[in-house]
DNA sequence: ACCGTAGCACTAACCGTTACGGTTTTGAAT
DNA sequence: ATTCAAAACCGTAACGGTTAGTGCTACGGT
């Protein structure tokens, strides 16, 4: 399965990071709104079809990479040290997801994305599906026998904790904040008692 | 400002009521992605642009008592007894909020909603608004001075509770269940012992 | 009785998105 | 090498939500 990629696979990837890449630069030249889905894939010489075989919508253009973020959610979840206790590890991944978007070279795509409703409203539902992928990780660890809801809530409250630090005005230390809360929310759900 | 109430308001409040009427007993009858807006409105007798004066989009025609749902949780905070604490309040209104929308009545309208990606969508950052607003409300609060980031951090969370439960097998076990949580993490926050 | 405002109407467009039908490229099987 | 099916791509036309733009009418305050 990654054996070599074959050239179609290659051709395929490029054509979807030329449409990206065209599409975030007028984005951000000329605002989200002010550029057209039709002009988007003229300037990247495809058509508006193969456009939309390669992404959803006009937003996802945008969210490009949000896989990764899911990976890296459900990775910090199942690929944790055995016996390392969830909370930290999760606190871990969203401080580092948290100074990557809030570094200076992404405020841009930041502001671009407040200021458009069409784009706030993607992102938020964007999270909820992230916050269900990271729920299933969570019911599915044996080392934490945990409800469906306990699991589908802790899930919701780290997801809440990036959001809401993501637009602190000290996102570092509002993610410790947060997740002292998400600690002891936790604690309240933990039936054994495992140090 | 709420003395009697002029014809107009009342005709206009009339034209409203008929268009969301309509609306969604299409909407309910032949499912809402096949009805048109050009159709709810020569249903309704009013042109398109009525429509949208008075109604910001077609998935809002569904939500027509969000406004609602947003006064019932700041009501909550700003109008308990006085030293009532904040969390019990606050279950009891979503608890009452989680009731009232998994009753028989209410389930075509949420099958209807959840069936829809669009007026997933919509709900969602409908919610996001409501927290929003609900953290104020905490946050305003004379009794219990929150930092700006702990009000937020538990009004999503009380967002999520209602969320969630709406969609968990017994929603009033899991308004209890996630309430257990939301107190947990209510008390790392107070910085003073309150009883 | 008069005026400003607000609700409403109609047309025509804009824009994201999709259906459709056709062409080229690619990887594999003969 | 040749052949073939799948998959990527193309271009056009349409559909449906949404928004000007332009008036008209009726209400409520003066």
């Amino acid at each position: 399965m990654t054996v070599p990629p074959g050239r179609r696979e290659r051709k395929k990837a490029a054509t979807r990071q030329k449409i990206a890449g065209t599409a975030l630069r007028l984005f951000l030249e000329r605002g989200y709104d002010a550029v057209g889905i039709r002009e988007v894939a003229a300037e990247a010489d495809v058509a508006v079809t193969t456009l939309f075989s390669h992404f959803a919508s006009k937003e996802a253009l945008v969210f490009e990479q949000d896989e990764d973020f899911e990976q890296r959610l459900t990775q910090a979840v199942t690929g944790r040290a055995p016996h390392e206790p969830l909370i930290p590890a999760l606190r871990r991944e969203i401080q580092a997801l948290v100074r990557h978007c809030t570094a200076d070279s992404a405020a841009p795509i930041w502001r671009m994305i407040d200021e458009s409703p069409a784009l706030r409203k993607y992102e938020e539902s964007m999270r909820l599906r992230h916050a269900e992928t990271l729920a299933t990780a969570i019911a599915a660890d044996p080392e934490l026998s945990q409800t469906a809801t306990a699991s589908r809530t802790i899930a919701r409250f780290v997801i809440d904790a990036y959001s809401l630090a993501r637009e602190a005005a000290d996102p570092e230390a509002a993610v410790d904040e947060i997740f002292r809360m998400i600690e002891a929310a936790w604690e309240v759900t933990c039936p054994s008692r495992r140090a």
